[in-house]
DNA sequence: GTCATTTATCATGC
DNA sequence: GCATGATAAATGAC
């Protein structure tokens, strides 16, 4: 079942094969992660706390307030989403599983 | 048994980063060479699925994924496909053109 | 638009 | 120094 595929010898050391720039021979980076500071983080959560699912009018002030673009915020309430989700299901199995104190 | 014997391959592929990156780049490698009209047709899929043990549907995923985020990262920016491609990272990563 | 998963990096504790 | 968790960011699929 197995098939030919593209090998990465075809391609520039070192890159990544997903950045558009990659594909015209330009040598790029991923973007690094930064952490956001405490009063993004703050903001974020406070609005999130309102309404898990951010609208475009909201996206766009927060970006503003916060001197971050919109794809970060989209992509903040995102991993938000996730962590919550992971958060709550970890609750829930904590209750059923350990059916009570788990210590002691 | 075949579905899973499928199933266990597919995701064998996709654990393999080096196949998922050099997979990318010869998408990409046909979406810069036209800029012009990068929306294959239906056979140009096919031949893209088949050098790149992709199904079609994946293909159009993969072209209608990357059109759409490039499109949005570079909204009001780039003019032509060709521009916004170069643009992108800069915009992404924020920082300013060279 | 979303979600699920993965990747890469930062921060922290030891 | 380095395991480990938290979390931006990227990716494939829907």
């Amino acid at each position: 079942y197995l098939r030919n595929y593209p090998t990465t010898e075809s391609m520039p050391p070192g890159a990544l094969g997903t950045i558009p720039q990659e594909w015209t021979g330009t040598m790029t980076v991923r973007k690094k992660r930064k952490p956001y500071s405490k009063f993004q983080t703050l903001e974020l959560e406070k609005e999130f706390l309102y309404n898990a699912y951010v609208s475009k009018q909201k996206r766009w002030e927060l970006a503003r307030n916060l001197n971050l673009t919109e794809r970060q915020v989209k992509i903040w309430f995102q991993n938000r989403r996730m962590k919550n989700k992971k958060n709550s299901q970890r609750q829930a199995a904590q209750e059923n599983g350990g059916g009570g104190t788990p210590s002691s | 048994r075949h579905r899973s014997y499928r199933q266990f391959l597919l995701m064998r592929e996709r654990r393999s980063r080096v196949f998922l990156k050099a997979r990318s780049y010869h998408l990409g490698r046909w979406f810069v060479t036209h800029f012009t009209h990068p929306y294959p047709s239906k056979d140009q899929k096919d031949t893209l699925a088949a050098t790149t043990s992709m199904t079609r549907n994946q293909v159009s995923e993969w072209f209608g994924n990357m059109r759409r985020r490039i499109r949005e990262a570079t909204r009001g920016l780039g003019v032509c496909w060709e521009e916004r491609v170069r643009l992108y990272n800069t915009v992404i990563t924020g920082k300013s053109e060279p």
